[in-house]
DNA sequence: TTACGATCCGGACCGAGGTCCGTTTATTGT
DNA sequence: ACAATAAACGGACCTCGGTCCGGATCGTAA
């Protein structure tokens, strides 16, 4: 439960998911939605997957939907999806990749201020209002797929938004310690927060979007007098 | 999944876990480590239980412990714990129960800084070092103890801390929307990201605690220069 | 002391995630 | 076209958290 780190080189006894093989830790912006030299039935499958489960969560909600009931809807076994792609996290976050991918191209490519051309602070601003919504039009999926705290922070995805912020970090306030500024500021974007403080506590978005805004000003000692 | 909120008058299927039944709110820092009005055998039950879970986690670490492995070396049927505790994230917040009390009773009406009688901003500092250094000393447990995404910030002994945080920040900044600052700040202190910093990235603690004193300042705005 | 009702106990039972391994299928070289 | 080999398949199987309920126990009142 705590082990299981590498696995010998003697015979593998799964393939071991090659679903999250992270490209080179950031860019991995490419290839769509599909993956590299996959067997024929095995990227059928994948794609049946995908869609059976889609359907299945659009349905019963994320929560409500089992891995043998996806498999069953994708008329497929159980084990090909925990082959493909892991465990249920991995499923839920194939799940998310697009959309993850979408807002990555954005921040590192795309038109200002949320891409380059705009100054640092106004892009981490923007970064925080997208992340903001785009969490809200996925909350149920974002909450199912966060894996168990061990591991929440290594998911690469993650890890790529806080590289990102950490560098406009670095760029504003240099002299501070922007790897811990940057988790800080991710934890406010935390999809578990911001469902707790929406649904539960009832907050409206507009108040979250604010608070980022004052938090970021306030982190970067851009406050309005001084 | 997502129901069950009340249990309507009839029949309760369960008396469910009387265990976290959470005086008014805050202040439940009273009686030790004991129960209401709990018969006899349940008593000593419960105590066995506990004396048996804190044994096999210090032997398996908290994450290698079955519910069941504690019910058997308490000499007990795996329904009581249940009964007692409600689910496995009962069990382990029991265990930790004791030193959330005294933390809690520390900051509410201990000695300053951490107690009343220093200045908000000296209490905010010392809260986070206070809490940093308990999270390290049991961080198996924290991270075990933690509850699904959707229960994290419900946690009462969680709310408590929150409460005592954003009291102290509208005394340093009224202006301020303090709820929202207040769970930034303790997003820095959570578990599992201290977890991830300290083994997974390899931080020292001594800079975890610099970047809460640092943290600290920026968001109250009492920045160095000016 | 006895009897009775509320509470508690225990372990069989269930569902869901995850694994294993014998069998099937796609690919590739000839 | 035809092996031969690597990759993928599927579903029986295991574990573990959580539930249920018939029966044992405790507290109490007479």
């Amino acid at each position: 439960m705590l082990y299981a780190v590498f696995m010998s080189a003697t015979l593998p006894p799964f393939p071991r998911p090659q679903e999250p093989a992270g490209e080179p830790e950031l860019l991995q912006l490419s290839s769509a939605g599909d993956d590299p030299c996959l067997r024929a039935d095995a990227a059928r499958n994948r794609a049946r997957l995908l869609e059976a489960a889609t359907r299945l969560i659009a349905e019963h909600g994320a929560a409500g939907v089992t891995m043998e009931a996806v498999a069953a809807a994708a008329n497929v076994g159980k084990g090909t999806v925990f082959r493909r792609f892991g465990d249920r996290t991995g499923l839920l976050t194939a799940l998310l990749d697009h959309s993850s991918r979408k807002l990555q191209a954005d921040f590192l490519g795309g038109p200002p201020p949320l891409g380059p051309g705009a100054p640092a602070i106004e892009r981490l601003r923007a970064f925080g209002v997208a992340v903001l919504y785009r969490s809200v039009e996925q909350l149920d999926l974002q909450l199912a797929a966060q894996p168990e705290p061990t591991r929440r922070f290594a998911h690469p995805s993650l890890r790529a938004l806080h590289t990102h912020v950490t560098m406009l970090l670095r760029q504003i306030a240099p002299d501070a310690d922007c790897e811990l500024l940057a988790q800080t500021l991710m934890g406010y974007l935390d999809p578990a927060l911001i469902h707790h403080l929406t649904k539960q506590c009832g907050m409206p978005l507009e108040r979250l979007e604010k608070g980022w805004l004052d938090l970021v000003d306030r982190v970067t000692g851009s406050r309005p007098p001084c």
